[in-house]
DNA sequence: CATGGACATAGGAATTTCCTATCACTGTAA
DNA sequence: TTACAGTGATAGGAAATTCCTATGTCCATG
């Protein structure tokens, strides 16, 4: 294994100038002055002996070797962060930082409540909780800038490892002018060649809740899409049109207070919510704890 | 993206002590001096806050955490060596040095062939050959120490990337004296019941010849067992058993001198040989060139 | 034409690196 | 027991590197 000619900080000033394609904020972002990355670049480009960047006086272009190389590099800063993830792991088990990002109609719905549980088990323990669709938060996580996500399965993994949590099923959420919808519990049955009301393009939740009766011909209405599961249970309040909601979200009490008529549709097929983490993560042992702690949190709701 | 608190240089210490287990070893290794590495490795454990080494007046043992830092180490190691290459690639292509190892039944019949062709088509290719068997290269190859190749399927391929050269079927090889074997071609079911000799454990041809008849009665010779194909035509020469030999090593020649008699199993299942590397490796390109290559100078033994 | 923003360059101070030489210790062999 | 060989740690100083401030040059824009 011989020596590395390259160094972990001249492959950051090649990533950061990638992200930033500017020399000044680049610099900033690696807390260094600009004629340190221009030489730290510089020499990058020296040693490898191929151009990573096209500097016109105006604006930066990577070149393809470029692009690929910080790619790589990205994937290398991410891996020297792990081994001091691992190594802080070591000494102070569940402490410092943990970025957490999870799917809009899952997060402000579970981790609120969950938050107590998670200080009070790992107090030193510092959560950025971030709220993101689920193609975002994988990029997140792969990029290196979330740790672990909470997501609704199914959806394509790609090098990841999960934990399972919790399974989350739907409540049918109707105007309460529409008798149609009768109190209790009731079956697809109800929804076949209704037109359901969804979050906008991008939310899981979407393709989600029209996969929940295989085979059903549930259709979205294309007319409407909410920004947000309070906006959509406001749209139905409204009278504007009906739609699925995940249990969670009601458990929570996101309909309290409305006056929606709300039916569980025991035989949908419910979501399957997850933690996911990269493979290569250092902390696998807590994000596996902590995944326990937010299942117990949404039995308590249950329960509750 | 923060810019890491280590350095590649303190990762090579690391890695190089978990591989000698002896700094004095380790810092040659490296290229440095003794206190060198000394002060390197405890200038990591500063920054990391944790042990990776226990020394000893007499030895030097890794910590748990030591050794799965270094194993990441490693991997890191490699990532950045990748870069190198591939600007490399990127600025000289297909030149530089390349370490090819391939199993001991197909590289000497193979490469030696081939290397006419590949000096030919890549003059600034510098190629290390190595024959070790299966396992030992796939090791080899998630070590860094190899950085492409050639085996036989089926075999469990970890995270590799492949490419398929040609297939490789078999000769049954038997004494001139024994009468049973008719010239020209045969079927498998000549072998029913018969003993094989082989070579012994380890030898990927071992378990493949043993497969050559999926469901047929061949069972192993277990009290001989050679260590090269040589060894093993030799064996048949003396009259000691009979044997399966692949294709390519006939038609290299192997057997060229010795009195066998030689019988193509046209029916038997063949070996797939493949070119295979490391996913992430930067010379995909080149190792898919070689590979066509090799399937030439193959083509080329078929009929000439 | 003046301006602001971009990246490159220069020079020097501060820091870091890394060597040689040496120490302190410990098993081993005479 | 003693001498020795081999281990890793330590010290000190020379050399190299790093990285800042200040400045230069070019270009797009108003």
């Amino acid at each position: 294994m011989s020596m590395p000619g390259i160094s972990l900080r001249q492959i950051g000033f090649l990533v950061a100038l990638s992200d930033e394609l500017n020399f000044s904020r680049a610099a900033e972002a690696c807390n260094v002055t600009q004629p340190t990355l221009s030489a730290g670049l510089r020499e990058l480009e020296g040693t490898l002996g191929v151009q990573l960047a096209e500097r016109t006086r105006r604006s930066v272009i990577m070149t393809p070797v470029g692009r690929e190389i910080a790619e790589r590099g990205r994937r290398l800063l991410i891996g020297a962060q792990d081994i001091e993830t691992l190594a802080a792991e070591q000494s102070k088990p569940h402490a410092g930082d943990l970025t957490l990002g999870a799917i809009p109609t899952i997060g402000p719905f579970l981790l609120p409540r969950a938050l107590p549980r998670i200080r009070d088990a790992f107090p030193n323990l510092r959560l950025f909780l971030r709220e993101e669709m689920t193609e975002s938060l994988l990029d997140g996580l792969h990029g290196g800038r979330l740790d672990a996500v909470v997501i609704a399965q199914p959806f394509e993994i790609g090098n990841l490892e999960t934990a399972f949590m919790f399974d989350d099923g739907y409540h049918l959420a109707a105007p309460p002018s529409q008798a149609e919808v009768p109190d209790g519990a009731v079956t697809g049955e109800v929804l076949t060649g209704k037109r359901l009301m969804l979050l906008e393009k991008g939310h899981c939740l979407q393709r989600h809740a029209l996969s929940a009766y295989p085979g059903a011909d549930i259709r979205p209405d294309e007319s409407f899409s909410a920004t947000s599961l309070s906006t959509l249970i406001a749209m139905v309040s409204e009278g504007l049109g009906i739609t699925l909601l995940p249990d969670l979200s009601i458990d929570a009490g996101a309909a309290r207070g409305s006056q929606l008529r709300l039916a569980p549709l025991a035989d949908a097929c419910p979501r399957h919510v997850v933690m996911a983490w990269r493979k290569t993560s250092a902390r696998a042992g807590l994000f596996r704890d902590l995944a326990a702690l937010l299942t117990q949190s949404r039995d308590a709701m249950r329960t509750a």
